[in-house]
DNA sequence: ATGAAAGCGCTAACAT
DNA sequence: ATGTTAGCGCTTTCAT
């Protein structure tokens, strides 16, 4: 058998007995269709089990039925060789894929250096190649001067997740600020009146908005923040020492809310090393629930990041962007949840 | 800007002066043209920041520059959903991207359902649209006789993971014989005489080949398998009714070598449940090695899977079969190791 | 409401 | 060693 196409639309307009734009106007939901013979043109399709060639339909209409993901290729090699739990690319592709999928398009996962100064080469090679009708950019891409100038300058609709910035492009977030709030809330109702938060990398600008929900939290409750506040970049070992930081000051927190899974384990790790116990002298809350805070000691109370939910919801803005031109006006916002597990309790007596 | 190329071959083309097709022939790496030729060109292309459309060149000539990767929907989505820790996904998008982006191919990842009658519809539908120029199948798919025959009459190179079948396709193997056989050897080593077995699915054939593995070292050591078998389905819940019939029957084992990682887990569970010591009373081996390993009490001692150096492995072929015709004459196997941690010790005495 | 013609960007086959 | 021609399977534009 050849590589050629078994059954095009050649086939089908000679099967139906019409030309091959009836066809095509049949498969594009055209106008100027008259019901049976739409009818007609689809029983050839469905006896014959035509599917179109998504490069022809890229050939020749500007349309390629193609949404592009895009990830930090460090950042995300470094996941997998690490295997540490960490479930993002999973959860963006069920959210991602799936609704690829319901809307008749292809999702394509890439990964693009952030570091590197030839980013836009790299990004503008992938966009020639594939010619993708949108792009789902996620952090640190999404702020990405360079990125965001190329998409835009190449007119090609694209959603930027974690970022607020105005500008080209559709932002969402996953409400990392109320998140945040919530979080913080949820340990001054248990009693807690000293907490620590640790802030994820400045590259990102959710690590900023966490810091604010859990600063408005505070000062609601009129509490202090200061002295209370320290820095990490996400990973276990920075959560290490920002606990360490935290819990060896003077009048030390009886609670911790940290930005990432593995900064949050760290201060599990770094309350043990005190001899303090969780959640009897240190209460915690996570942030980003992925599947291993499930099988710590104690198991983790967390913010859950839909992920999977944003994904989605960018794929269906993008879609509908290329369709009608239309795109949201403001910040899209999908709120993730607090997940109660058994690392937060009252603060000790 | 318009959807339309930026820089197309005509515009190399028109910069080097020469023809489209020796353009297209330096792109290819094609015979027939003098270095000093080839230089002047490429520097066109360089200087234009050229690169091909994949859709038109898989218009035009007889390859798509695309590589299939199917998995399993149902499995595939459950895994998603329950957030379990697994990272097969993970590790074959690792394994298969990157060594696609390698050799200037895309990895395009689908889910397909096995346990359905219009498989050959969904598949075929795939096929048509995208035109790959390799699959790469993993079990289920491997050894479901629909799919192989229907790639096969596409006359479309294909790698069966997990599969030793004779017939059509690349056969690849993570040597899962070979690893049961090395984990019970392990154990054996640590003075264990009573080794149980917890079997995966009938579904998928490297559970009947594991359980080779553990009879071969059994009987290499003259012990007796008898009633020391017992079968799951992957899941923790199977895993559990299996770790309880193990541990119940009248001289029951002091080691247990089980499929996969959630088996383990629940077996893990049965023992504390039984009073059982892990690893004091009972050792545990597991199957597959997923980051929850690391993260159980006692950490697992697990055989790894290496699947990403499997997938990277099969794309490798399937590229080398797309361009010279040429498959390898045997299965290909790619060997895991057992990683040891804390859940084996010698057997109470 | 339907059809015919042109062309997308590239490679294959056939010149030269 | 290089150029020319035809055509892949569709959608667009322009007829009718």
């Amino acid at each position: 058998m050849s590589r050629r196409q078994a059954v095009t639309i050649k086939h089908v307009a000679a099967d139906a007995g019409v030309s091959l734009q009836t066809v095509s106007r049949v498969l594009n939901d055209g106008p100027n269709v008259r019901p049976a013979m739409r009818e007609r043109v689809q029983a050839s399709i469905d006896k014959l089990g035509y599917v179109p060639s998504i490069a022809a339909r890229r050939m020749s209409g500007k349309r390629s039925y193609l949404i592009l993901a895009i990830n930090d290729r460090e950042r995300t090699i470094a996941d997998w060789r690490s295997r540490e739990g960490g479930d993002w690319v999973d959860q963006m592709l069920l959210g991602g894929m799936l609704k690829c999928a319901e809307l008749g398009y292809r999702l394509i996962f890439e990964l693009v250096d952030t570091h590197n100064d030839h980013v836009e080469r790299e990004l503008a090679a992938t966009l020639a190649s594939l010619r993708p009708d949108g792009v789902v950019l996620t952090p640190p891409h999404s702020d990405n001067p360079l990125i965001v100038k190329l998409l835009n300058e190449h007119n090609i609709p694209f959603a930027r997740i974690g970022s607020k910035a105005p500008g080209a492009g559709i932002p969402l977030t996953m409400d990392d600020e109320g998140s945040a709030r919530v979080a913080t809330e949820h340990l001054i109702a248990l009693g807690h009146r000293a907490i620590g938060f640790i802030a994820g990398s400045a590259e990102y600008s959710l690590s900023e908005w966490r810091i604010a929900g859990w600063r408005e939290a505070m000062e609601a409750a009129g509490l202090v923040t200061e002295g209370l506040l320290a820095r990490g970049d996400f990973t276990y070992d920075s959560g290490l020492a920002a606990a360490n930081t935290l819990l060896t000051r003077g009048e030390r927190p009886t609670a911790i809310v940290a930005s990432s899974d593995q900064m949050t384990l760290a201060s599990l790790e770094a309350a043990s090393k005190a001899g303090l116990s969780v959640p009897r002298d240190l209460s915690l809350v996570s942030f980003d629930n992925t599947p291993i805070v499930r099988f710590s000691r104690p198991a983790l109370t967390a913010v859950d990041q839909p992920i999977a939910a944003t994904v989605a919801r960018a794929v269906e803005l993008l879609i509908e962007a290329v369709k009608t031109g239309e795109r949201p006006d403001d910040v899209v916002t999908v709120s993730g949840a607090l997940i109660e597990r058994s690392s937060t309790a009252p603060p000790p007596v």
